[in-house]
DNA sequence: TACCAAAATTAGGTATACCTAATATTGTGA
DNA sequence: TCACAATATTAGGTATACCTAATTTTGGTA
């Protein structure tokens, strides 16, 4: 038989992307093993080989010595992990009145259906932000709820999950 | 380095475990291989070598070609995971008003600290059934949420987690 | 009771994702 | 510019959890 690849992210490399999203918005222009090794607790080779499985599904471009960078494929997984991660911690603080649990955001992030997301989205009013104050990502259901023009004073319409 | 078996469970132990607690609400004395395997959608040898990874953890007691059966602290973890999925099916169906995804609770299950289940669980108002009608099992802050007389008048008073 | 089909197990192979140790490359300061 | 420290990569090994094919055990029926 051949050897299909999958269309879907394992949970780890969805992982690697989301560390890649972060590193952007450190405004760091590559994202370099040593940074995403310590980002993720794990050493340079398992991150090189993971760049390279990566590079391989076409989610990044690896260019070897210097980093990874988004190909849009990938860009757009990162997005939706980073978005439901922000959602859950806002779902933590804001509805269930508890303190922000990272390791639950972290695993739960990863399972998350588009409309159990967008359900998510919709319950907290279509935040902009989560409690530490990062931007989230803008999804379909707040396109929905509000007018282009409306998103686009805010300046956060971008693009789409 | 002594080989050090972590005390935890993986999320596929956990399914195996999970799967265990339903064979049990449907009546069953055991959990039999084939039984197993067809819930889960994985083939007989997964299963034995997941038997015999379980009984070596002490969360079951495997008898050969007969199934296996709970041993207390493996009924605790598989307790903890169906409380889990069916406060987040009820999260899905009352809270986010949407038809209850499966994969979505299936994934997340896992991923809950107790906490986020207790803050869960109050939101809820400490419901005692999931939308399929099937019994959440009882939590620490169901215990407090209402006098010991109170639960035992409900019959729902059992292990708390 | 002896056979046979169903169920369980063993043997051995694959893929993922991690690790350590060894090696190679890069880029900065003397 | 060149040496060396920092960074990256390769090589090879481990653990988990899945698979197929071959074998063994079980238990019901002729």
């Amino acid at each position: 038989m051949t050897k299909s690849l999958s269309v879907n992210p394992s949970e780890h490399m969805e992982e690697y992307l989301e560390a890649l999203w972060l590193s952007e918005e450190e405004g760091k222009t590559i994202a370099k093993v040593d940074w995403v090794a310590r980002h993720l607790g794990v050493t340079p080779p398992s991150v090189v080989q993971m760049f390279k499985k990566l590079e391989e599904r076409r989610f990044v471009k690896y260019h070897p010595y210097k980093g990874i960078r988004f190909v849009e494929a990938g860009r757009a997984i990162a997005r939706r992990v980073v978005r439901n991660h922000r959602l859950v911690e806002l779902l933590m603080k804001q509805t269930l009145t508890m303190d922000v649990d990272e390791r639950t955001a972290c695993g739960i992030e990863h399972h998350m259906s588009e409309e159990f997301a967008n359900a998510l989205c919709s319950l907290l009013g279509h935040p902009r932000k989560c409690p530490h104050g990062n931007a989230i990502p803008v999804g379909r259901c707040c396109e929905a709820s509000c007018s282009k023009a409306c998103l686009k004073s805010k300046g956060v319409l971008g693009v789409i999950i």
